[in-house]
DNA sequence: GTCTATAGCCAGATAGAC
DNA sequence: GTCTATCTGGCTATAGAC
């Protein structure tokens, strides 16, 4: 590895700082509703640029979705080096750590089932992969709460690794920070509540 | 009460066509995908007709969605006339109609925060008022079933509110379908138990 | 690689005949 | 009220100078 040249470092910044305005932007207002004009103005450079770095929207949305998976990849094994953690806790950890991201505007909705983001992240091989890794890792703890007795064996591996992706992009922690009446720290605390333990009494 | 003539109900009948359509379309795809030339074409009418009816896109996807309450309002009356069940079997209910709505293809998903649609509803009288008359519906309920130790009182009532709603609306119920792999009733069952029972094993 | 300016397209909304 | 045809604005993407 050659060490990269000035402009390369200055290139690298500044496409880090598009991904971060598109990873704001759809999570503040989604794919369909983001413009390109408004992720120029937030860098503060011009359009034709950034098209100079991405060939389009979907490209550029597409950047931001591996970058996310990516942070998450590095959440998660950060938890997995956590030797003390039971598997129920590193899947509740990590649970947290996308509901704060969210609460903090850094996470980006997951597409609609007919938009024309999921069809490009589906021909995209960087973020399939990183999808799939990911799912495996979370996967294999969940088998593991599940073999442990702290995971509901009624319901399939299937069905929690679905239901904690979309926790990381339930409209609840919206609705609950719009309200204005509660901190971010009690409103995930509540939120991660329902996840795992229903709103049903335990008894 | 004069009888309506032919004419107003041949009216009648093409806006509950118009409103289907357009129900079903923000089901599909949501408010910014959807294009007011869909509607027209599903409804097999000339686009220029629907803004005879409806003065924008805004209060096509409001009437719809008003529509959507009346049938959940109904539904509810309907479920408070069981004497024999439960507050919390009340709930139960209300959410598995919402879940079966969804798997039907006939519950338009959430407005995002920051929608043009979310705008327009705040400002539609009839969309709030029984977006309230719901509200206060389920959290007569909600606080039954606390009092009677069915629901977990250290959730806020406002709390369980969002989650009921916000489940209407679950994403995993769209990909546990795309999957394939399971029939309708199985999937409602599951995000029911993941809902009130929570992902952690019971007991 | 950055900019200004603009092409090309598409969707919401409207005009005007019938 | 329905239609065909069109207007208008905004958005993705590109041309071309520097």
């Amino acid at each position: 590895m050659s060490k990269p040249s000035f402009r390369e470092q200055m290139l690298r910044v500044r496409e880090d700082a598009i991904v971060a305005a598109v990873n704001r932007l759809l999570a503040e207002k989604g794919y369909e509703a983001m413009t390109v004009d408004e992720v120029a103005a937030e860098v503060g450079i011009a359009k034709a640029s950034l098209y100079k770095h991405f060939p389009s929207k979907e490209a550029l949305a597409a950047a931001a979705m591996v970058k996310v998976l990516d942070r998450a990849l590095a959440e998660v094994e950060a938890l997995g080096t956590e030797a003390a953690l039971a598997p129920i806790d590193r899947l509740r950890a990590a649970a947290r750590w996308t509901m704060r991201m969210q609460l903090a505007g850094e996470m980006p909705t997951l597409p609609a089932q007919n938009s024309a983001l999921r069809a490009a992240l589906l021909a995209d091989r960087g973020y399939l992969d990183r999808l799939l890794m990911l799912s495996e890792q979370l996967g294999g703890w969940i088998e593991a709460a599940q073999a442990a007795g702290e995971i509901d064996t009624a319901l399939p591996a299937e069905v929690v690794l679905y239901t904690l992706f979309a926790r990381a992009c339930d409209p609840v922690l919206g609705m609950l920070q719009a309200s204005g009446r509660h901190d971010d720290a009690q409103i995930v605390e509540w939120v991660l509540r329902t996840c795992f333990d229903g709103l049903a009494t335990r008894g």
